[in-house]
Order: structure tokens, then C-alpha cells, then sequence
DNA sequence: CTGAAAGCGCTTACAG
DNA sequence: CTGAAAGCGCTTACAG
């Protein structure tokens, strides 16, 4: 390029980078040359140079078809995004690479890291610091020294399952998410985890254990939901279904609108995030709100500034809180 | 790093890249030296160096928090996800940068990119030519030379009109997307301009045109689509809603939910799109399906191959089909 | 099996 | 205002 155009290569760079430090006549000579022999300069080069990429990465637990079909991380990406909008930075979303969120680091071009989700540190953390980027954590069991932000899955789970309670309900079926086969070993962790033990809390507050309710443990689709709650219904004389997300509880609702159970005059349902489409649902579901967005947008804002070498708090909890619609009411004959 | 292993730089690279070109030994020593001083290799120089990232860019014609709002864009990320999984790459969501879409192109460093809702060119096909980057187009107006993707929006639109005249309907009512004040000067371009097209053939066939209908256009969300039901309503003694998507026809339908009236007993509601949800609605929704997953997978397999350097087609028009659900019955009367 | 050298394309002090 | 040089970190023929 310097070479069609009669200069130097440093002249290039000016033309297109420092228009001040090249006189006018020079860089229209050297722009209307690269535009004859289509000459652009090279993103990579210029990023490698400058090292940043103006690139946030989304380090993601499960495969970017799954991801993209989950209303959640639409959710969460639309926050993080609002901040990426802003500052002008670009979004890499980074499935696992042959199963594995570790093996994918090496090959993500960014600036810092979004960990969503990783429920078993595999090495994932000492590879990110390795690599000196930055990073956060959303959703993570709190690890000393690791940035991480989540919410209060354990107070919200416990809030609803005690709305269920103080409305008269004893027979209580919960709609679980399937740890997978990692439970055996490890035991529950991560949002999963937390809400279950917020069941156990307060069910104990009512001198009840995990033993006096049905448990399902499903795959997390409304599909899902909807199969398990014809099976559930089955087996049970059920009068509350708690699902621990809202997709979940959407499969509920639509397996007792199908059998003509009337909710809540007969079965109340309750979900867990409160996504948009909880509040179109008839009846309104119930639902324990989670700020997905807002988690989204800290996430993001934490890492912006903590690429730019700004301090910042670097452990976040942010809140839930009951909503009560219209799926959960009295247990009946109560 | 080579020097803390005691090696050339070439040991410590074919440590990590070419085991096979190395003793066992001198690599263990090597990859402890690496770990012992936190080495890892740079993405970016391995990138420039390999002259591929192993990342797909989807250009979007709106903010990220706009497309992560919206379950078009979900639909079809995850189709484009798919193929990226199978093969192996990120997908890098780069927006408008200050509102420009070519601004965003020097910024995304990736193999290829899909180029989503371009309706005006401002010289992004251009730019993309001169970097000598596959890219495919996606629901644009087709260009001579310009690899593309889209759907049959006319004849869907066509059909689902053809559809509600049959039913009897003369009373009809577009629910349409605002084209933003480019309209004026141009015209209606795009997957919009095709819808209206195929609508006008409809009615043209019974004898109508675009003057013998209501017609509304509003922003895309379900909130306008809301709105401007209850506004069509107060003003006019409609019969059938069209909407242009299956979004606003959610919306549509919570005002007729809301106001009392029979859908389809008093009044026929149709979408366009087919989303997932459009079947789980109450009732189920009439609307033309058209394969968006489907056309997000054409898109980034097309520019795997072309990445690839295999030649392949480089026009694609997916069909769409009316699915007639239980929004949409005979005319009042009829 | 290893090392010195060139090259992937760019940018930016630095001296003129 | 311009040009020769060093450097951002890596990889890969090539000769030993």
C-alpha cells in the first residue's frame, strides 16, 4: 500500500489514524490510492497493536443454539448488551468448545470475560487470570477473591415457597431443573442449589422437610414442564406446583389449562425469574423477579470498567422479590 | 518466555502447537516454565498470525439491546448458532456503531460476516467487498452479485390475506411496522415493502386495494402493537387484524383479550413470522410461518463454506406457509 | 530435535 | 510534515 500510493508506511497510518500529523493534500493522495487498490487496514493487526479488541466475551455454559432458544439469556445479553451499545463495544458470545468453557478461552478475541453460569470451576478461573483479563462471574458459587455478581436465589425461592405455605398449602410438588449427572459427586450447587435451599428453609419454618413434597427433575424446557406436570398430576393430589423457572411454570400452566384444572382455584403455580412473558401469561403467574437485565448491565459495567483500571466492588448480590399475580391463591377449601 | 524455559521461541511454540516436533521432555520442561511464569500465547497475535479467528460476525441493524429484546433475532441466532457449534466458531454480535453500520464493520474481527436488515446499502457491501471478507446478506432487497438469503415474504403475505377474504372479511385492519422517515424517500424497502406488496395483490384480487383497509404502522414491540389495537378498535368496525408480525399480533391480541371480544368469533387475528410462542398463545395463532431458525443456519453454513473457500449458491429463497391455528375464523355473518 | 530469521500488518515514538 | 526503525506476539519454513 505505502508503496502504491508513494509514501512511507507511517504516512498510511497517519492518513487513516492521525489526519492532524499529515498535510491535507498528502492523505487525500494516500485515501484515494487505498480506495483504487481496495487497500483497508487489517483489524487484526490494529487490535494487536492497540491491545484491545473493543470486544467483550460471553464465556457460555451451554451450546449457542440452547443459549439462544433460553428467553433468560435473552434477557441477560439485552442488559450486557445496553452497556456494550453504549461504550461501543462489540459482543462475543463463547460456547463451550468440545464440551468444555475452558478450551474455548484461547480462541476468544476480547477485552474481558462474562462467565455465565460455570457451577464447577474446572480450571476456568486460573486460566482467565493467567491470561490478565479481566472477568466476572454471574451466577457462580461466590469464590474468595473472584469477581462474581449474582442474586439471592436462596431468600427468593424461600419467599415463595412461604407465600405457598401461608395460603394453605401442604401438598406441594416442585418443579426442578436436572443438576445432571454432576450432582452425585458434588451435591446441588449454583441458582440451583441456592433455591432449593431456600425450599428446605421454608419448609422448615412449617416443620416440613424436602420429604413431604413431590420433587421432579427435568431438563429445562417448557416442554419439559408440561410433560412432568401431566405426570406429576398422575401420581399426586397436588394443590401447588413451585417451579424454579419460569419456562418450567409455562409448561405447568399449559398442562393444567389442557386438563381443565383451574388455576388457582384448584392447583396455584408459582415460577422463578419473572421474564417478560410472565405478566402476558393467563392466569399472571406468580413468580419470584430476578433483575436479569440489571445482572446483565452490572456485569458488563463492572468489566468496561475495570478493563479501563478503574477499582471496583467486586462482589455484587443483587435482590429478589415475590410478585404476586394471579396463579397463586388459597389452597382449596382453605 | 522462551528465555525462562531456556529455549528459542520456536521451542516454546511448537510446545504448544506441534508436540509431535519436540522431545517429550523439552516440552514438559517448557509448558512448566510456561505455567511457573503464568505464559500463555496471545490470542491476537495467533490470529493475525494464522490469518483466521475462527469467529462469525452477524452485522445487526440495531442496538444490541433491541435485537436481544426481540425473539426474531433469538430464533435466528439460534439457527446461526447451530452450524457454529458444529463448527466450532463464536459469533461476534456487532451493532451500529454511532448509528452506522459500516462504522461497526472495521471493529469486527472475524471470518465472514451474515449481514442482518440492511435495507438501505450506505456502501456496506462495499466496504465488505473491498476486505475481501465473505459476508452473505440476509432479508435484504437482493443485489445483482451480492450472495443473499430471504424468504418469500410477498406470497405469505399474499396467502394470509387471500386467506381472510376467503373467510369472508372486507373489514381488515394492517397492523405494519413503522419504516422509520427513510420511507418517505424511498419507499418501502425490504421484508416490510415485500409484506405490503404481497397484501396489495390479495386485495387486488378481490376487487380492493390498500385505500379499502385500515392501516397502522408502529414501532415492532407487543406494547405498540397494544396500543394501536385499542386505537383501530375505537375507531373502526373491523372484522380481521393483519399484522405484519407475529409480535404485534400477541399485542393485538391482549387488547382483544382485554376489551372482551371474541377472537375469532368477533374479530380474526393473523402474524407473520411463526415464532414459538405463536402456537402456546390462547387462542393459537393463524400466521405465516417462514423457517427462521432454517434461514440463520443457510446463512452462517453458506459463509463456513465460502470461508472455506467453496463455491456455493448464492441465492437463496426460503418459501413461507400459511398455518391456519384458531385465531382466525369465518367473518362475522359470513 | 533445535535455533536464527523472516513474516503476519499494523502503529508510534524518534530523528530529520 | 515525513521516513527509517522498532515493536505488538506469535508461527513456520529453513538450515543445522
Amino acid at each position: 500500500m505505502a508503496a502504491a500510493a508513494g509514501v512511507s508506511r507511517s504516512a498510511v497510518s497517519f492518513a487513516f489514524n492521525s489526519p492532524h500529523r499529515i498535510s491535507t493534500a498528502t492523505r487525500d493522495r494516500i485515501l484515494a490510492a487505498a480506495h483504487e487498490i481496495g487497500y483497508v487496514p487489517n483489524t487484526l493487526a490494529r487490535m494487536l497493536q492497540a491491545g484491545q479488541t473493543q470486544s467483550l466475551g460471553v464465556l457460555l455454559p451451554q451450546s449457542l443454539a440452547k443459549i439462544m432458544e433460553n428467553p433468560y439469556y435473552a434477557r441477560f445479553l439485552m442488559g450486557a448488551g445496553q452497556v456494550c451499545d453504549q461504550e461501543g463495544f462489540t459482543l462475543l458470545l463463547t460456547p463451550p468448545l468440545r464440551e468444555s468453557m475452558l478450551k474455548a478461552i484461547p480462541y476468544a478475541a476480547v477485552d474481558g470475560f462474562i462467565v455465565c453460569g460455570l457451577e464447577i470451576d474446572q480450571g476456568e478461573v486460573s486460566e482467565l487470570e493467567r491470561r490478565r483479563v479481566p472477568f466476572v462471574l454471574v451466577d457462580s458459587d461466590p469464590q474468595e477473591n473472584v469477581p462474581s455478581i449474582g442474586v439471592d436465589d436462596r431468600g427468593g425461592a424461600r419467599e415463595v415457597v412461604r407465600h405457598l405455605l401461608e395460603l394453605g398449602h401442604r401438598r406441594l410438588a416442585v418443579l426442578s431443573i436436572d443438576p445432571g449427572p454432576e450432582k452425585a459427586v458434588r451435591g446441588y450447587r449454583g441458582p440451583l442449589g441456592r433455591r432449593l435451599a431456600g425450599i428446605v428453609d421454608a419448609l422448615a419454618q412449617a416443620g416440613m422437610t424436602m420429604a413431604d413434597v413431590a420433587l421432579a427433575e427435568v431438563p429445562a424446557t417448557r416442554t419439559d414442564g408440561y410433560r412432568a406436570t401431566r405426570a406429576l398430576l398422575a401420581d399426586t393430589a397436588l394443590t401447588a406446583i413451585v417451579a424454579l423457572s419460569d419456562i418450567l411454570a409455562f409448561g405447568a400452566m399449559d398442562a393444567l389449562h389442557e386438563l381443565g384444572v383451574d388455576v388457582p382455584g384448584q392447583v396455584s403455580v408459582t415460577g422463578f425469574d419473572d421474564l417478560t412473558e410472565s405478566a402476558w401469561l393467563r392466569p399472571r403467574l406468580t413468580t419470584v423477579r430476578q433483575a436479569i437485565a440489571t445482572k446483565g448491565r452490572t456485569a458488563a459495567d463492572f468489566l468496561i470498567s475495570a478493563i479501563r483500571g478503574e477499582d471496583q466492588h467486586p462482589h455484587q448480590l443483587l435482590s429478589t422479590s415475590l410478585i404476586v399475580r394471579d396463579s397463586s391463591g388459597p389452597a382449596p377449601g382453605h
